[in-house]
DNA sequence: TTGTATGCGTTATCAG
DNA sequence: CTGATAACGCATACAA
């Protein structure tokens, strides 16, 4: 017998049920009850009943925490995105947290900053932490840290292609993606066709600028280095792209950006100049954020399924969680033509 | 003495140091060690430099899940939030990791999906993970709800005037606010200025219709309810609010949209109308979303500091968790004057 | 000031 | 199929 000393403010607080009581209440051992609970064994039916309507007389619900001491499962996974309101992972934020939440898992996220030091500090915490498996999207780590880590926990990697045990990788075709950005642009009649890259180094910005130039020199048309110039994914390094285009007296009769951020930035940037899109030059972004489709024009974009994205890493997770080899596959990507680009007069 | 069995995969994991680990290398006993590491206690000098360079060597770090279950609290606070992926609050969730982390604590991110009963399951979810406090962001959860949780743990809410003990609630302007964003376009000579309300039934919408029809009356121009359309806060409502407003027939200079995603729904059908933003129509929003500087035009708004709103949340939660009442102001509103509005020629 | 003993709510390993 | 019993890693009365 206990006695319960705790009550730390004088309020009546529903006394939360433990296992333990529902045991008793029942009349059965509490690893009976924790059996039903898990489907570790088979257990009696009438016993089964009568816990059952222990449980739901006492509005029991098992604790987590406890759960995680005693056997190593919290019933979470930790999720590193780089910033938790980033316009695009914010989708796939969702996804996740709807799927996880479906299974009973809760996702716990960290922000990585796009750094590796970062990064690897969220893991050791998500680790303490004990989540039952890691999604990293898109991370800065080295493919090394990811393995090494998904050595101790399961792991689903979002933007590369790895292979390992525990490890599961799910990558969106960013050079597709982008051979159709350009060649929708390049049907369109368009010769001169600008680029503004993602930040050098990001494996799906290479990709994308590999896209845009396999697409233009199987037009037949010669690469042209003044046509790319270097963005950092954001709206202003869209801006400042599209000046230095124009400081250079380069000519170009369409835009294709390495993504919709910066593709607004070089609207607002053309316009300024007197340029409008879709009259005097055609844009192209590239992930179809929920903006693209009421901006001014409505943005002709690579549609990114974001949602999708988190939901299939999610469910990758949760068939890694059971033993299972996921058997996901990537949608393919598709290009959303709105009203920013036109056929070139 | 116990021997490790559990070594699942093969690989050579790192042990983990365990506190127990840290007396044993320092040669105290583990409370002693429990108490240098929250500060219960006064000890020695000497004891506490072996046990901190027993940390150091050990890599030790406290296993949060195991010290939720002993002491009760985990270092954790809920944040409920409606979408994970929403453009204003994602700012806030920035903020609070940002705060909540520099303090150790982790924040568990679940989504109401602006539905009260969601909301109180997520609530259940936070119990049940034993956080130490919740942050819930303007939620549908009736205000007696929120002051019966605060009766188990601090809880801060934003988006409401509320006093309770152990709740903190931090509110923002909103009718200052749409006051300021309805005077703006009252000064640049605007007399027939339509409003798109927000959800309607939410406090901060109700707040902004407020401002709007109190600035108009102020200005002695009768407030004419033909003018004033419903919203549902995103774009797609813009858009039909502004569908509807032509199609009745309405006769207006300017627009003032209650939040910043119907504010772009609404230029885009203007636009759709052949009327220019803002040659022909002048647009207001309101919450300064990263977006609005970079639409087309840019948009002038009422600036909402979502970032630092949640650096604010976070920081009046870590004073409830120490027990001290929060001293803590919310910005006023301002206007950021764009390029969507200007003088009635 | 420091160590000892217990308990937190579950799961896991044993016997029976 | 079921029930004791021992961890899980830490915090905390209590004793010394």
């Amino acid at each position: 017998m206990k006695i319960k000393t705790s009550v730390r403010a004088g309020a009546r607080i529903p006394q939360k049920a433990t296992l333990g009581m529902v045991a008793a209440a029942a009349g059965v051992s509490p690893s009976t009850v924790s059996r039903i609970l898990n489907g570790t064994a088979v257990v009696s039916p009438e016993k089964r009943a009568e816990v059952d309507k222990a449980i739901a007389d006492l509005g029991f619900s098992p604790n987590p925490v406890a759960r995680g001491l005693a056997g190593g499962r919290t019933l979470s996974v930790g999720v590193v995105t780089q910033s938790i309101d980033s316009p695009f992972y914010g989708g796939a934020l969702s996804g996740i947290e709807d799927v996880l939440g479906m299974a009973g898992y809760s996702p716990l996220f960290v922000s990585g900053h796009w750094d590796a030091a970062e990064e690897a500090r969220c893991i050791n915490v998500l680790r303490s932490r004990c989540v039952d498996g890691i999604i990293v999207l898109t991370g800065r780590l080295s493919d090394q840290a990811l393995r090494a880590c998904a050595k101790t926990l399961p792991v689903v990697v979002t933007g590369r292609n790895l292979k390992a045990p525990g490890l599961f990788s799910l990558n969106f075709d960013n050079f597709e993606g982008a051979r159709l950005a350009t060649q929708h642009l390049l049907d369109l009649g368009h010769q001169r066709i600008a680029f503004i890259t993602g930040e050098p180094g990001h494996p799906d910005a290479d990709e994308r600028l590999r896209g845009y130039r396999t697409a233009i020199e199987s037009a037949a048309i010669a690469f042209d280095p003044a046509l790319v110039v270097p963005g950092q994914y954001h709206e202003a390094s869209g801006m400042k792209a599209v000046e230095s285009l124009l400081q250079c007296g380069a000519s170009f009769t369409a835009i294709f950006a390495a993504n919709d951020q910066m593709a607004f930035g070089a609207a607002l940037a053309l316009d300024r100049h007197g340029l409008h899109v879709p009259v005097d030059v055609s844009l192209v972004g590239f992930d179809d954020l929920a903006a693209a489709a009421y901006s001014i024009p409505p943005l002709s974009t690579i549609h990114q399924p974001s949602v999708e994205l988190g939901r299939l890493a999610a469910s990758a997770m949760l068939q890694l969680l059971v033993g299972k080899k996921p058997t996901i596959v990537m949608p393919v990507p598709s290009l959303v033509a709105r009203s920013s680009s036109r056929a070139l007069v």
